[in-house]
DNA sequence: ATTTGAATGGCAATCGTTTGCCAGAATTTG
DNA sequence: CAAATTCTGGCAAACGATTGCCATTCAAAT
């Protein structure tokens, strides 16, 4: 009923008068047929409207052309910039992305890439949660690169936030504020407890012992929670986990009568969509995200080709830069 | 180099001492075998952590277990929701969801889909560019369900957006605003053009002329030149095509000093991400969006199964509400 | 006891490619 | 001009499942 007998390989190689084989090679091999044949079998499939069956080939190839990206939640806005970047990148090198959410789950994330592994010539895994050495158990099983997350002998594309805070610290020192608190987010993000790292660093460095509230989980809605904390330690200055969080804290700040930039002042990280019309448009470090999806996805397909220039760069990291809207002033 | 051999099905009938058929029997076909040999294969099977090649099964038995999933632009955040909810739902049925991004190119969509139909069992269209014939043809080669787009023998679900202008029609009315004008849309977008259908007729019946200014483009960008137009028409309530050009508009509009609700009253489309949180929050019209896309997922399923209860409902029309938020108030 | 039919399991063809190997033709080399 | 290479193209064996068909076995019905 559907769709008539798709055509074939067979087909094509019939109406040119070659093998099945030739065909095969004329068309991802070039250099293996004379230009004559080549020509004439590329007509023929033209004529007929022969699409490969990517089903078959990679059943016999073992390669089957598509790559998968996971995030631990497909509605985190973090991610649109990073999914639109490895679609490009997939798109312009001719494979197929599989979009997997994990749901924050690191068993989740296991279960789904060995159960996939066939069906994958690589992943791209934008936050895992999976525990070290999990993750670099299963980079043996099937190609990775991990964005955000640097785990030994795994290529990663990191997004170098923790230098961005240095920028963010200087900002608001110079604006006079010397208490500094972080609202910190989920234990299991990795970029999380570096970019508090990098804070505490930044603290001991200029001789101001920075404080953190939380952990917070992930989403606005611990916005009110973390606002609340904030507010408690005395400090004239937040930086927030994530612009998400920021967001929600700049919710409840107004909702107290907290006056931003006024009262205090709010930075986040990584420019998400929204972080530029909430209210008030948040000071924020601006991450490169889609780049690193393309990043990402570079570093993935130049393992697949056997030949590979080498190891390649195992890890590459992205600069940040801060981007300074109304949520940051003067320390009252 | 990589991953020893992996298990095969003839490794589990080989340790279970039965023929391949068995186990595939055994495995998919429960009711086929005696209980004794599938769980004798079952339990080898768990043994030696088999997993299926979905290549080889989709090559012999015809269906791959990957939907397609169109968008015409995946960073725009109606699609998040819509996204998240295809996820869902197909992974609740052990499917994989392959995403594309058309980049809102009718051409480019169809070209996908033709060039991958081998590898799916079906797609769905969220906001298709084609034309009616082509769409149609489209869904004679392969199982389709469209979201927001209404063409005669193709199922779909649509989000009942007209319904809800008529509630955000009254809601103007009711605070004395007798001129509202239409920020029209993309002229290729099916919902745009319904829902400026919905608001003349509502013009109509209630004896206020209503008026348009437009088309723009899409993206928040354009919020600006939309929002001098509106002024322009000396309304005092704007609707606009989507949240994301409300947004822009809001943008604008603080921009140029005009308060919001003091002197104009704005009300979006969708309630997307940012809608609640922008400056001032947006009155909008809620889309059940995550719901359209388990919808989908549902109806497309349900086609697949041979012994399909039917046709099916063809159309599913879903419910809008209106949130009222600040971005509107009694006309000046 | 014979017939019937259901339940169970195996054989082998098939799905559409890719690719190692081989043979003949054409070309280069000494 | 003979020998050695390089080019071309075909054959056939995978790749790993599914499934139509057949052969047994076994129980139920006559």
């Amino acid at each position: 009923m559907r769709a008539r007998r798709a055509v074939t390989i067979t087909d094509v190689a019939a109406a040119t008068g070659v093998a099945p084989s030739t065909v095969s090679r004329a068309l991802h091999n070039p250099g293996r047929v004379s230009a004559a044949t080549r020509e004439r079998v590329e007509e023929a499939a033209r004529r007929l409207n022969y699409v490969p069956n990517s089903q078959a080939r990679a059943l016999s190839s073992g390669r089957t052309g598509t790559i998968a990206v996971l995030v631990s939640d497909v509605t985190n806005p973090f991610y649109f910039g990073l999914i639109r970047g490895t679609q490009r990148q997939l798109k312009a090198a001719g494979r197929a992305q599989l979009l997997i959410d994990t749901e924050d789950s690191g068993d989740h994330e296991a279960e789904m890439l060995l159960s996939m592994r066939r069906s994958l010539d690589g992943a791209i895994l934008a936050a895992s949660r999976l525990p070290e050495r999990r993750l670099a158990a299963l980079a043996e099983e099937i190609p990775l690169v991990t964005v955000n997350r640097n785990v030994r002998g795994v290529p990663s594309v990191v997004i170098d936030t923790p230098a961005g805070i240095d920028l963010a610290v200087e900002h608001l020192l110079s604006l006079g504020h010397r208490r500094i608190a972080y609202a910190y987010g989920p234990e299991n993000s990795w970029s999380n407890r570096a970019r508090w790292q990098a804070l505490r660093a930044a603290g001991v460095r200029y001789g101001h012992p920075f404080v953190r509230v939380g952990p917070f989980p992930r989403g606005r809605a611990f916005g009110s929670a973390a606002a609340d904390a904030l507010l408690n330690t005395g400090a004239t200055a937040f930086i927030a986990f994530n612009d998400l969080l920021a967001i929600g804290i700049l919710t409840r700040l107004r909702e107290r009568g907290v006056r931003v930039p006024g009262d205090v002042s709010v930075v986040g990280c990584d420019d998400i969509f929204g972080a530029d019309f909430c209210n008030p448009p948040l000071t924020t470090l601006t991450a490169p995200i889609e780049q690193a999806g393309r990043t990402a996805v570079s570093m993935l397909l130049a393992r697949l080709v056997p030949a590979g220039p080498g190891p390649g760069r195992r890890t590459v990291l992205l600069p940040t830069h801060l981007t300074i809207r109304d949520s940051t002033g003067l320390a009252p």
